[in-house]
RNA sequence: GCGUCGGUGGCAGAGUGGUCAAAUGCAAUUGGCUGUAAACCAAUCGGUCUUGUACCUACGGGGGUUCAAAUCCCUCCCGGCGCA
């Protein structure tokens, strides 16, 4: 009694690849509605610092995921995926089909292997307290709780030391990590040659600053959202908020912060590389794209497109 | 022209006779991730190989002192500043 699972579509890559612009096209084209996979784009008010796609750009199709939390307020891959999972539902209920589109390499992963997260909420109170403490005393003090999650956790990584304390607390020990994949999933990944990337990634940057993307961060601010706090959303945030306190000039905020969006999208890269089920187009593919897709759908599902 | 300060690895910048292939930061490269993931953490970073308390080449060029020099001396080249 196999259930049979629902397909759902990942289109995902570096920042500056394209990704929004093609997953609206090809939704349209093949009745699809999308689910967005990017941690900053949930919250509202961020906008052209996070490239939020625009009503414009989406071409009529529907986009889920964006501004549904507070900046004021943590989000978290856990709450990422409940949310992803009731949207797949419902669009698959409308006889749609499910695009997730992003570059959260995390976020995606946790819809794709259907990760079970350990349910234990973030304590805030004990988080505030241990971050006091230095990574080798909060390690010795995981090695007393759970001497499993010890053996493998990154010693000298305060946050990830934290959070298994905060989980050792509740639970005893790390649960197993359980994956329990309810979809299907084809992962079309968009990849560019990393010079073209770079160019991209600064004519995109030239972009947003000529959008506004500083008056953005500086109305963020204005509705009580702290530097401190907008710093650590990194990247556009952190140097845009660093560069209004007068930390740093803006020619520094715009050099610097073009390097770190190049290494974030290295990061991206080394996060995907690591699964082999991912399939790489370049952008312009679009056709080659098209084909994969429905052929992975077998045109089962393909009733209510209009090709 | 005289005086003076300085020229160090891709860049910035320590070091001022041995423990220096040279602190530190940045960049570069590689990697990790069990509810912050654009976050967070780590490794490598002159060359060679037999991967070592190994060898070679290196602190503007050349020469010298010394058992030993990025470090001291001479000289040349280049730059900043001051005086002419």
């Amino acid at each position: 009694m196999k259930k049979k699972k629902i397909k759902i579509i990942i289109i995902l890559g570096q920042t500056a690849t394209g990704k929004s612009d093609l997953a609206a096209r090809i939704a349209k084209k093949l009745g699809g509605e999308i689910i967005s996979a990017d941690s900053r784009q949930v919250y509202k008010g961020f906008d052209i610092g996070s490239g939020k796609i625009t009503k414009k750009e989406m071409r009529g199709v529907f986009h889920y995921l964006l501004d549904v939390a507070s900046p004021k307020r943590q989000f978290s891959a856990a709450k990422y995926k409940k949310l992803a999972d009731n949207k797949i539902i419902k669009i698959y209920k409308t006889g749609k089909i499910p695009f997730i589109v992003g570059g959260s390499g995390f976020y995606i992963q946790t819809i794709v292997d259907g990760l079970v997260l350990p349910k234990v909420e973030p304590n805030n109170k004990l988080r505030k307290e241990l971050e006091k403490k230095s990574a080798k005393k909060l390690f010795s003090m995981l090695k007393k709780l759970d001497k499993n999650r010890a053996k493998k956790i990154e010693k000298d990584n305060p946050r990830r030391l934290i959070r298994a304390i905060e989980i050792a607390k509740v639970l005893g020990k790390t649960p197993k990590l359980k994956t329990n994949s309810e979809y299907e999933a084809l992962q079309i990944g968009l990849k560019l040659p990393d010079k073209k990337l770079k160019n991209n990634i600064h004519k995109r940057l030239m972009s947003r600053i000529r959008k506004g993307m500083i008056s953005e961060v500086k109305k963020l601010h204005a509705k009580n959202i702290s530097w401190k706090r907008l710093e650590s959303f990194g990247l556009e945030y952190r140097f845009i908020a660093r560069y209004l306190q007068g930390k740093i000039k803006k020619k520094e905020m715009l050099d610097e912060l073009e390097t770190e969006i190049w290494h974030f999208a290295k990061r991206q890269m080394r996060w995907f590389k690591r699964d082999a089920r991912i399939k790489w187009f370049n952008p312009n593919q679009v056709k080659k794209i098209e084909i994969e897709i429905t052929n992975f759908l077998n045109n089962y599902e393909l009733r209510n497109a209009k090709i």
